[in-house]
DNA sequence: AAGTTTCACAACCGCCGTGGC
DNA sequence: CGCCACGGCGGTTGTGAAACT
């Protein structure tokens, strides 16, 4: 098949038809990948459909994109999102929505389809298992008041276990959610000693929390926040230096005015179907690997 | 053991913004 | 200014493997 030499700007590419060129699609092969990966080695990456055509491939310069980008690049990072990821990504898409390749910056390594796969195969399983839709309010206070401080509690238990101290044993531990101390852990480690609070307190601004922690709050949310000594950061940062991977010092969960024993031993609870529910399905194995 | 369902992930599709001509 | 090619992004689908009945 001949290619139509054409020129393009400055420079001169190669110019076909999808049509002419036979493209294949489907899982990608071997011989393929090797063929991608050494002609990015070689020439960079870049105008893909030249790097399809001058490869050799019979892919669209969009396919060949997405392969190097999502699984060939050396740096791509592959195997289970970690707990620390788990709570980033949380995080991040509290902020940003589905904008996964905004939160997939945030995260070295990680693709924006991972992400997003990540979200909608587990995140959106726990949202159909509560009956709630993953964008509600309802999961979204799940997430925050729950599932987040869990996450942390399980990154404790797993650094401290790492670091041969004590563990906080959450798959023994029986004690349903609503009837959780406000005090939820407050074991230390020697690199990572870190703490999980529930304010209990009432009134604008939380007691715990310290007090020049430096995260910020918006009108109504909860907050998992960061020890004093770790942040330096304005409102208008908020959230933007937070890093589980880097955990130290005192992390709190807090939120202006509510009283998490209150608010899950009343009757806010019931719309994620009880507690009983909530509480086998945060301590469902499977939603943490 | 066989059939069915569920899950996880790779890949594709369609839309949109950008830049060169 | 309109056209076109391209790249980027989010949504969706296809498929193989694992789990379940």
């Amino acid at each position: 098949m001949e290619a139509h030499v054409t020129g393009f700007g400055s420079s001169t590419y190669v110019q076909q038809s999808e049509e002419e060129r036979d493209v294949r699609k489907g899982p990608w092969t071997v011989e393929e990948d090797s063929l991608l990966t050494n002609y990015v080695t070689i020439h960079g990456e870049g105008r893909w459909n030249t790097v399809a055509l001058c490869a050799g491939l019979k892919r669209t310069g969009k396919s060949c994109r997405l392969r190097w980008l999502n699984y060939l690049r050396p740096d791509v990072r592959r195997g289970n999102i970690t707990l620390q990821e788990q709570l980033k990504i949380l995080e991040l898409h509290s902020r940003f929505g589905n904008r996964w390749s905004k939160i997939a910056e945030h995260l070295p390594g990680r693709t924006d389809n991972e992400i997003k796969n990540y979200w909608r195969t587990r995140v959106q399983k726990q949202a159909k298992q509560l009956k709630c839709d993953v964008n509600s309010k309802q999961f979204r206070d799940a997430m925050r008041y729950v599932w987040m401080p869990r996450l942390l509690e399980r990154i404790q238990a797993t650094t401290h276990s790492s670091t041969g101290q004590p563990t906080s044993n959450i798959a023994d531990r029986t004690t349903p959610t609503n009837n959780y101390p406000s005090e939820i852990t407050g074991t230390h480690a020697d690199k990572y000693t870190s703490q999980v609070y529930i304010s209990t307190e009432s009134g604008p601004e939380p007691s715990i929390m310290p007090a020049s922690s430096g995260a910020s709050w918006d009108s109504a949310d909860a907050y998992v926040s960061p020890p004093a000594s770790d942040v330096n950061m304005d409102n208008s940062q908020n959230w933007s230096d937070f890093n589980p991977d880097n955990m130290s010092g005192s992390w709190v969960l807090s939120k202006p005015g509510l009283d998490i024993q209150g608010f899950e031993t009343q009757s806010n609870i019931e719309w994620l179907g009880g507690d009983e529910s909530l509480e086998s399905l945060w301590n469902d194995e499977t939603m943490w690997l």
